[in-house]
DNA sequence: AATGGAATTAGAATTATTCTAAAATATCTC
DNA sequence: GAGATATTTTAGAATAATTCTAATTCCATT
């Protein structure tokens, strides 16, 4: 398995051809490439527009799809806060974000180390969550 | 100020004609006394739909209006799953929402007693939490 | 009762996203 | 490798939640 999540800039010939049982077409590698390239949660048409450069005939149906089948072959997590567009992530560490309300910018936030749900949450007993989402707003004081 | 959050059954006219600062109009009183009734965190259109019942001249338009002006005076909490529509939740207590996938029904999750958010995620030092929001999603075992 | 500001309303507009159907591309079978 | 089949891409239309617009209505205060 390559080292996606550690990859600092890669291109889209580097990447494997398929990934978790998902074909990777010359499309899907470059909206994973552009993903894993400038790692800032990206909107889907920010991602379209940053694809033209090296793909200028890339529609953005097509971005749509391939986000569509990266989220859901679990090779790119998508990030909402609230009713804004969706954020696409590469980071498939657990972990929730933060935006910060002066710049707008989205920062990964990490659970402390072995934290598990259950210790904070008083979940109805025999829940089994298939599903997470933490999403933060706030400022960074000075 | 009244035991909101503890009413079982409430009818527009018990409630005051102010609350927060905002001046409750008919029809904010009947949202309100909508998402109070039955507390299963309907979407707009649910809470147009039931206003209707007591209503019938309530337009859409005003739902939104009256939610907007609800949610924004910490009157009543706006709930997002993903992409759905939005859900509004007169719960004010601090709690996040749990989807049965399996009836799509949505349940306050509480934390437990004392709990920190510091003591559960490494947030970047100094940053000030203005929002937060925790959806989870998944199944209730038999 | 007249005035002024806020709220409501119908319907249009917006916007993120999904759908449709056709064309292009890839994969499979012989 | 050629033809058959399946998958993907594409442009553009459609959808759906929400917001906006501008006119009207409501209400509190003169």
């Amino acid at each position: 398995m390559l080292p996606l999540a550690s990859q600092r800039s890669p291109k889209p010939e580097d990447l494997p051809s398929e990934l978790s049982g998902l074909r990777l077409t010359k499309q899907r590698r470059e909206v994973l490439a552009v993903i894993l390239r400038e790692r800032d949660h990206p909107t889907a048409n920010d991602v379209y527009l940053r694809s033209q450069n090296r793909m200028p005939s890339i529609s953005l149906a097509t971005v749509y799809n391939c986000l569509e089948a990266l989220v859901s072959h679990g090779i790119v997590r998508q990030v909402n806060f609230e009713r804004e567009p969706s954020r696409y992530c590469p980071n498939l560490a657990d972990h929730c974000h933060f935006q910060d309300q002066n710049t707008g910018k989205i920062h990964d936030v990490f659970f402390k180390e072995g934290v598990k749900l259950e210790d904070f949450l008083d979940l109805p007993q025999g829940t089994e969550i298939s599903h997470l989402e933490i999403s933060l707003k706030g400022n960074i004081g000075n």
